[in-house]
RNA sequence: GGGCCCGUAGCUUAGCCUGGUGGAGCGUACGGCUGAUAACCGUAAGGUCCUGCGUUCGAAUCGCAGCGGGCCCA
């Protein structure tokens, strides 16, 4: 049997009981094994990083997702809700090493590789069962017990698998290349790794000689002076024009200068010059082939041994000297100049960034230390024209904070350039969310894609799984777990990690030992193996046949260029198709003032904090319903407290019925909503229809994953339809005795909107759907063997096609437009709703708002508190208007000059009624004056005005006006005061506390003999109302709570007691 | 500097694709309701629709340029 609820709204206790339920139930387990025979919809999560604790934007991430499986499974679906963890990577060795006290690899290496990738270990499972609870207490309802998890043996061998695979389609290169590089991590990192702001730089304008030319020079600007030692070559741009002038400075000394002509006036002024000739103009294809030589000839052998030219590229641009100095080991661009011309990639800089033997004078020296070094010794050879300080913004280790730089290393590569075609391809047969992630912003991305650097000179992370020979170039690239224990000839279980995998040695073709390429993959590379690591692939190849790719993921819009783009990249590489089928992107969360939330700001909002004050369901309603998914969510107090309001007004409007459904122990088994249609009154009819057309509306929005509009949707018609409306337009029928018929549709209407309500609320507020459900539906269905014991188990409910009435609600919506003009009408003349009025009269020209008044006449007369409704016929007016005239004296002036004054008096004096009605059949009135003169009068010589009469009042709605009529008779007054009556004693019986079943004995004493008599005359109905068994009118009232009452003016004293 | 997105009332937003007098909610002020009641409802005030230019009979909506914010990149 349905429960009385008394309880306000708690959601921190509904929380605590539905979370101790689904324990016990098992909830979550059932509702998937429920599904067992559906269609499968495979889901992959994205990993979330093991940091310890989720924020704001990981729980957005969570619920869009849990949502989505919610609804997806309720439609019937088979989900694969995996969760994935991403707990390798250089954020935890940082971490880690924070902990320990470690500066540099050299104290891991003392500490022991073997122990620090144990606590590296440690430290990402402990973060992870700690968020796994996060995750949960948000309602989060995936298979958290089997995650997939990237330090597995498994995970590694999709990763290993995916290398072979890449090796045996030749896309897997190793070579040395320009690489970003952290020099206190000591490895390299991925484009994504790096951060940016701006940085305190030297800005130095360097003068390099020209070979075999007499104080001639080029001059090149930088900001790593560091470089400089390792300059090969000056670039210039072939179209730009170039000069060579004869610079004087104020002591008269003479400089010959090369660069571009137009930085001319700007560089000179830095370097102090005071005059200068042009010697010549040359064009940057000419300046291509001028040798010059380094400002370190002298310090450093490699300089003095090297051949040092000009050469043009496109990428040089007119800025500061427009000669761009070249050091192909330490940048990317340079790096390019250098393979194209065949240059020497010289790189002096070791991974620790300071300078090896090969930087002769500057041997292990630190290159930021340097730089002043530098800059000085370029000064004594008098080569510095000019030094400052610059900021701009420079790249910085995403986890250390330390300044990358560039370095040639040698590194293995993805060569996602030769596959990128196909990429392109395969973006174009993924469905997105919206379009343009996919159709604009990713496809950019791809486009400008480069080959993949996968390999980091680190610890913990996936082992690169290619052994290279001691002796000649072969490698072997290792796919799974045995097939090393088979080729290494091992016996007995493994394991994967370093250092223990580095220990293990196989034997080359040549027959040299074969050793193991000391990196690890890039943390990336690991979570790009998701969706077939979280199928066991390549262990367990049936999953992978039967689901991948995956159908669905959503993350982030930063995930761009990280898991939508790694994980594409390795797939078209690996399987050579996308691995998703539809891509859903999500915003970022920002402050309520749109600024990024950030520790240093202090604006950082938890998830804890929001539940403490609102609790899961509404922090979930607000940040699905806030803005559409892909906006950034400016996360606002205010809103998230409507939020909490609309879901406690959805609270009330499910416990208003129950107390009377209790008291009449109405059981909904016994009933339908075919066997009460014949009682069902119009209203019943609508809030049917709008329940069908909401599960529609939902449905749609949820298929095009905008999310926001479904929980729109659902709060649009909690409040409109339901609370606004349809409750107050049922509440009289609840009030009635014993088995109404007319109740009880009422009542099975009311039922089965909320037992739907609490299925479409489901997937959104999962724990509120859940504590209704078990009341509404398992409180009256409990031993019926059909009846899932969880909401979450449940069909999504089927639209009721037969119920579905566009008509009734567009004449629904017309009456409500046409109550709320009259409650305008009636706050202008001062009648309060509780008074009765005579009449409202409705002037439109739709001809359906005759036809609504007509369908829904008692709601509207109901609503309006008001004993008739007249509908006028298009272009009639209210009879009972007032027509009033107003000579027009801008129109009459000037034609009748001074008779101007009678005729507006003559017009004064006319019959506003037929006057008007005669303009509306003619232009023109032939009059006379008093004087018997002749007269025309033409229509706009006169203004009508309609004032309505005392006491009623007028406003307009969305089909035209309504008039309420509120002047009062007899009758009218004596309702009114009964009704303010009534609003007494049942105020008192509230501040009484009684049951509403409770029968009372009233005293009443009223001052005013007339009101006394009106009431008088009403007696019935208000003991009715009130149930009182005995009502006396008397001078000394009596009662168990007596009060002094003033109603509009007439002082009444009123006592109760229970009877 | 580039790509994508966003900019509408004090705040949060709908409308924009497909041009036709800009709608809500919160907050404020006033009022109503009173067996959902520490709840609820109505009315009013409040808009350079980021700015400018253009297309058009007509622009919040379409185009161009700029400004501000976000994500990503250089």
């Amino acid at each position: 049997m349905l429960k009385n609820i008394t309880k306000k709204y708690e959601p921190s206790e509904i929380e605590k009981n539905i979370t101790q339920y689904w324990d016990k139930d098992d909830s979550y387990k059932k509702t998937r094994d429920n599904r067992e025979k559906g269609k499968k919809f495979y889901f992959v999560d994205g990993p979330p990083y093991t940091t310890g604790h989720i924020h704001l934007g990981t729980a957005w991430n969570k619920i869009i997702k849990d949502s989505i499986l919610r609804y997806t499974s309720m439609k019937g679906y088979d989900v694969l809700d995996t969760p994935g963890w991403d707990m390798h990577g250089l954020p935890i060795e940082v971490k880690v090493e924070e902990i320990l006290g470690f500066k540099t690899k050299k104290d891991i290496e003392k500490f022991g590789v073997s122990n620090f990738i144990q606590e590296c270990k440690k430290f990402s499972i402990t973060n992870k069962e700690a968020m796994t609870n996060q995750f949960k207490r948000l309602g989060v309802w995936m298979d958290w017990d089997k995650p997939y998890m990237t330090l597995t043996d498994e995970y590694i061998e999709s990763a290993w698998w995916v290398t072979k695979a890449a090796q045996e389609k030749n896309l897997l290169e190793t070579g040395r290349r320009v690489v970003n590089w952290c020099p206190r991590c000591e490895t390299a990192i991925a484009d994504s790794e790096v951060e940016y702001w701006d940085k305190k730089d030297p800005s130095v304008f360097v003068k390099f000689p020209v070979l075999n030319r007499e104080n001639t020079f080029i001059v090149i600007w930088t900001t790593t002076p560091w470089t400089i030692p390792s300059n090969v070559s000056i670039a210039v741009h072939p179209d730009l024009e170039y000069a060579e002038i004869e610079a004087k400075k104020e002591d008269g000394t003479v400089e010959n200068l090369i660069f571009a002509k137009d930085l001319i006036p700007e560089v000179l002024k830095k370097g102090k010059y005071v005059s200068f000739e042009i010697v010549k103009t040359i064009q940057g294809t000419e300046v291509e082939g001028l040798e010059y030589i380094s400002p370190f000839a002298e310090e450093i052998p490699f300089q003095k041994e090297t051949k040092h030219q000009v050469y043009t590229a496109d990428y040089v641009a007119a800025e500061n000297t427009g000669c761009v100095h070249i050091a192909p080991g330490h940048g990317l661009d340079d790096f390019n100049v250098g393979i194209k011309h065949n240059l020497p990639i010289f790189c002096p800089v070791g991974p620790d960034g300071t300078y090896t033997k090969d930087a002769g004078k500057y041997t292990s020296m630190n290159i930021i230390d340097a730089n002043p070094i530098i800059i000085n010794d370029i000064d004594e050879k008098n080569l510095l024209l000019f030094e400052t300080e610059t900021l701009h913004r420079y790249g910085h280790c995403w986890r250390c904070k330390t300044p990358i730089i560039f370095l040639a290393t040698k590194q293995w590569f993805m060569d996602i350039v030769k596959v990128k075609e196909i990429m392109l391809d395969e973006i174009e047969n993924v469905d997105w969310f919206p379009d343009w992630a996919g159709s604009a912003r990713f496809k950019d991305w791809v486009e400008g894609a480069r080959d993949w650097c996968i390999s980091r000179q680190r610890y913990w992370g996936i082992p690169i799984p290619i052994w290279e020979c001691t002796s000649c170039d072969k490698i072997t690239v290792i796919g799974t777990k045995d097939e090393l224990i088979e080729k290494a000839g091992i016996k007995g279980d493994i394991e994967l990690h370093r250092p223990y995998v580095d220990e293990i040695e196989l034997k080359c073709e040549c027959g040299c030992a074969m050793k193991r390429t000391e990196d690890v993959f890039d943390v990336w590379f690991d979570s790009a193996m998701a969706s077939w690591a979280t199928l066991g692939f390549p262990k367990n190849k049936d999953g992978f046949d039967q689901l991948w790719p995956a159908d669905f993921i959503t993350e982030g819009q930063d995930q761009t260029r990280g898991w939508f783009y790694s994980q594409l990249g390795a797939s078209v590489i690996a399987f050579g198709k996308a691995p998703y089928k539809s891509v859903l992107m999500h915003g970022f969360t920002l402050d309520s003032s749109g600024k990024k939330m950030s520790k240093s700001i202090g604006n950082v909002i938890t998830p804890e904090e929001v539940i403490e004050k609102h609790g899961v369901d509404s922090l979930r309603a607000y940040v699905l319903s806030a803005n559409a998914p892909w906006d950034d969510l400016k996360f606002n107090w205010d809103e998230i407290g409507n939020v909490t309001r609309t879901i406690n007004i959805l609270w009330n409007v499910y416990k208003f019925p129950l107390p009377y459904m209790v008291l009449d122990k109405f059981d909904p088994r016994e009933y339908t909503l075919d066997s009460v249609k014949a009682h069902m009154r119009p209203e019943d009819k609508w809030i049917l229809s709008r329940l069908q057309t909401l599960i529609e509306n939902v449905e749609n929005a949820m298929d095009s994953r905008l999310l926001h509009r479904a929980v729109r949707f659902i709060f649009n018609f909690i409040l409109e339809d339901l609370s606004r409306w349809y409750i107050q337009l049922i509440r009289p029928r609840t009030w009635t005795e014993a088995d109404d018929p007319d109740k009880i549709a009422a009542y099975t209407v009311l039922y089965e909107i909320s037992a739907n309500l609490t299925k479409i609320i489901a997937p959104f507020m999962p724990y509120l759907a859940e504590e209704m459900y078990q009341n509404l539906v398992l409180n009256v269905y409990e031993n019926d063997e059909n009846t899932k014991s969880s909401v979450h188990m449940t069909d999504w409910p089927k639209i009721k096609y037969e119920f579905k009435d566009p008509e009734l609600e567009e004449y629904m919506e017309i009456i409500r437009s046409i109550v709320e003009a009259s409650s305008n009408a009636r706050q202008k003349v001062g009648r309060k709703l509780r008074w009765p009025i005579s009449k409202i009269v409705i002037e439109s020209e739709n001809e359906k708002v005759n036809k609504a008044v007509i369908k829904l006449k008692d709601v509207l007369l109901d609503q309006t508190n008001s004993k008739d409704a007249i509908v006028l016929k298009p272009k009639e007016t209210w009879k009972e208007l007032i027509v009033q005239i107003t000579p027009n004296q801008s129109v009459i002036g000037p034609k009748f000059k001074k008779d101007g004054k009678k005729v507006a008096d003559l017009l004064m004096r006319a019959d506003p009624e037929s006057l008007k009605e005669a303009f509306s059949y003619v232009e023109v009135i032939q009059t006379e004056m008093d004087d018997g003169t002749s007269i025309e009068i033409t229509k706009d010589m006169v203004i009508f005005e309609e004032i309505v009469p005392e006491g009623t009042a007028v406003s307009n709605f969305t089909e035209g006006n309504v008039y309420v009529d509120a002047r009062l008779t007899k009758e009218l007054e004596a309702e009114g005061y009964s009704r303010e009556v009534i609003r007494r004693i049942q105020d008192m019986r509230k501040q009484f506390d009684l049951n509403v079943e409770d029968m009372i004995s009233v005293d009443i004493e009223i001052e005013d003999d007339y009101v006394k008599s009106l009431i008088e005359s009403m007696e019935n109905i208000i003991s009715n109302e009130v149930r009182a068994k005995d009502y006396n009118y008397k001078k000394d009232v009596t009662g168990d709570l007596i009060i002094d009452w003033d109603i509009e003016g007439v002082k009444m004293n009123i006592g109760i007691k229970k009877a």
